[in-house]
DNA sequence: GAAACAGCCTATATCGTTACAGTTGCAAAA
DNA sequence: TTTTGCAACTGTAACGATATAGGCTGTTTC
């Protein structure tokens, strides 16, 4: 042990295991051991190492945990862009990151336009090891980046569900039951006429939310009515056009269910356009992840999702996922209730 | 040269610079300088290398590059994730990684909530090394972080400006035109008594805002008030009961200027409980970087903030700023407009 | 003809960490 | 006494990349 050992990291430089190695006279092996809890370490010898590693302010260097290890210690939430006028994409990036807080784990964002590929972010993560896990949404009924992750092992966790019964982590708002509840809630008041302006049909949540409108409105005994030519994610105007469309009709429908913010605001304003009142000639029911369309008219009726739940299960879901692979995966599908009208 | 050089790497893993060593029979370290375009490499052995590099799907692995030049790749997205009802964060996320597409660079996001220490973030990334540059927002007129981060010479870009004059890349919004813009508007329509929903004081854009406002008073000759207790991130029950006391003043303002969405819907709302009508009795200018006022009334009087613009414009001028320490930064500042009412 | 030089490539060490295979000292078993 | 066993620690190599110094040609210079 000559002193070379002793040379360098005097004190201004970042305190690497070397230094506590310098400080404490163990070796670095020792050290790396004994910060990590190995069970041949010494307890004195772990409580000593711990402390100097406190007082120096040691931290892992990422890189070098990860090249040698490959455990990045990243996760990478990999959203679809779509723009939604009222998006609830910055709730989930908080509420991810706010559950990753005081862990390990940094988070990488990586979205992606509707043009793109959506397997192409997919395939660079697994194939570079670029992370440790995913986060994806807007999960089609037999997802390809899901087939791809299950078959590559890698772990990840999906805001919705597939139809294809395979098991993984998963957080979804019940859609099914979102369906049956605004129907529900329409044939409540009176409504016979009920039109739906759905997610695309391509979405796996579009199919259960139909089903559950369907299936309410056989029981209730209600006219129910699918938009084809728009869609929740369509643009305000597009909408609007296609609503007044509609209540342009010989009998005009007297009920909206309209599964994003913006569909619910472009209802209102095609209603009002054509000399309806809301709440007395026509009923809507609005789904939203961001408290809002109270705000717009007192009389809608309310859905909410709260995806801060959702980012925060499956923040939860995938690091379980990455630390023990074989216990069965995290699930929960949030229930819909009728939000408390404001005041 | 035994053939012990020649192992590993059959073809099912990941390729390295050894891959390529051995498929050219060239030395690691030839392979990584003809990739880097070193200039004492022959220009048939950089194309051979080159083109034997994409044969194979050659990706340098990050964490070796990250652990031998300390580069890491990453920028760090350190937002404030104070919450309105519409924000802007995920345009400013999506618009800073699809400049980042491309480049690479991939992007951290650490929100980081009003109650925490918004130092903790920043001295994390500069002490850890953990990013080789930050984006933050919610600039202060003598900003904390601003100055740690000139001090360790730490590249970094701000949406917002601190008024200290230090040089460093921003983007800002031109709240100053935006104020007297607002005021102006408001005279034109013959509006005298007009309030003010500001950002915090505390924040720099907020005396921007206010001087703006106040300067263009004094030509139009038009009173001014500011409120004191809730600000354009209050919340909107707060807004509303503070505007409806104000509108039931002896006798109440005829404008308002509102620097957010919420502050707009709050000051439209109040307004209508009190029984005026909004164009008629007053006028109410909003500020939304989302599209969305013009959905909720007609007759507001909209101004438009780019936050997709920012984004890729902070974007580069950090990576410029990275790339090249000596140029001088690049700013720029928005110059505020009154949108175009729909159809 | 020898020295100097340019052009192009290679060998070695290193970044910080951990896997793995020892080594040491001491107590219990043979 | 020797052997075995265990607990606690150490040494070496490796992950993939690059900085640095050095080596080998062949050509130019004097």
């Amino acid at each position: 042990m000559n002193d070379s050992v002793e040379k360098r990291r005097s004190g201004t430089e970042r305190p690497t295991l070397r230094t506590i190695a310098n400080l404490t006279g163990l070796a670095v092996t020792t050290v790396s051991r004994a910060l990590n809890d190995a069970p041949d370490i010494g307890q004195a010898t772990k409580e000593r190492v711990r402390n100097v590693a406190k007082e120096v302010g040691y931290r892992p260097n990422r890189a070098g945990v990860r090249l040698r290890t490959g455990k990045t210690n990243v996760i990478s939430l990999v959203l679809s862009s779509e723009e939604h006028m009222v998006n609830h994409t910055a709730q989930l990036v908080y509420s991810i990151s706010d559950t990753l807080r005081g862990t390990p784990y940094h988070m990488i964002v990586t979205p992606y336009s509707p043009e793109d590929d959506p397997m192409e972010a997919i395939r660079y993560i697994v194939e570079t090891g670029s992370a440790d896990g995913v986060i994806i949404n807007q999960i089609k009924p037999q997802d390809e980046r899901v087939k791809y992750m299950l078959d590559h092992d890698f772990p990840f966790a999906t805001h919705g569900r597939t139809d294809a019964g395979w098991s993984h982590p998963y957080f979804d708002f019940d859609n099914t039951a979102f369906g049956e509840l605004a129907l529900k809630s329409l044939a409540a008041k009176g409504r016979k006429k009920i039109v739906m302006i759905a997610p695309p049909f391509n979405q796996n949540y579009a199919r259960h939310m139909i089903d559950g409108m369907h299936s309410a409105a056989i029981a209730a005994d209600v006219h129910v009515e699918l938009l084809q030519n728009v869609f929740n994610d369509s643009s305000f105007s597009s909408l609007e056009v296609e609503i007044k469309r509609v209540m342009s009709q010989e009998s005009p429908p007297d009920g909206f269910i309209c599964s994003s913010t913006t569909a619910a605001m472009a209802s209102v304003a095609a209603i009002e356009t054509c000399g309806f009142t809301l709440g007395v000639d026509v009923d809507v029911v609005g789904k939203e992840a961001v408290p809002f369309l109270g705000y717009f008219r007192k009389n809608i009726i309310i859905v909410r999702e709260d995806v801060r739940q959702a980012g925060a299960f499956l923040a939860q879901a995938l690091m379980r996922r990455i630390r023990s692979p074989q216990e069965p995966p995290m699930m929960d599908i949030e229930c819909p209730k009728v939000a408390e009208t404001l005041d």
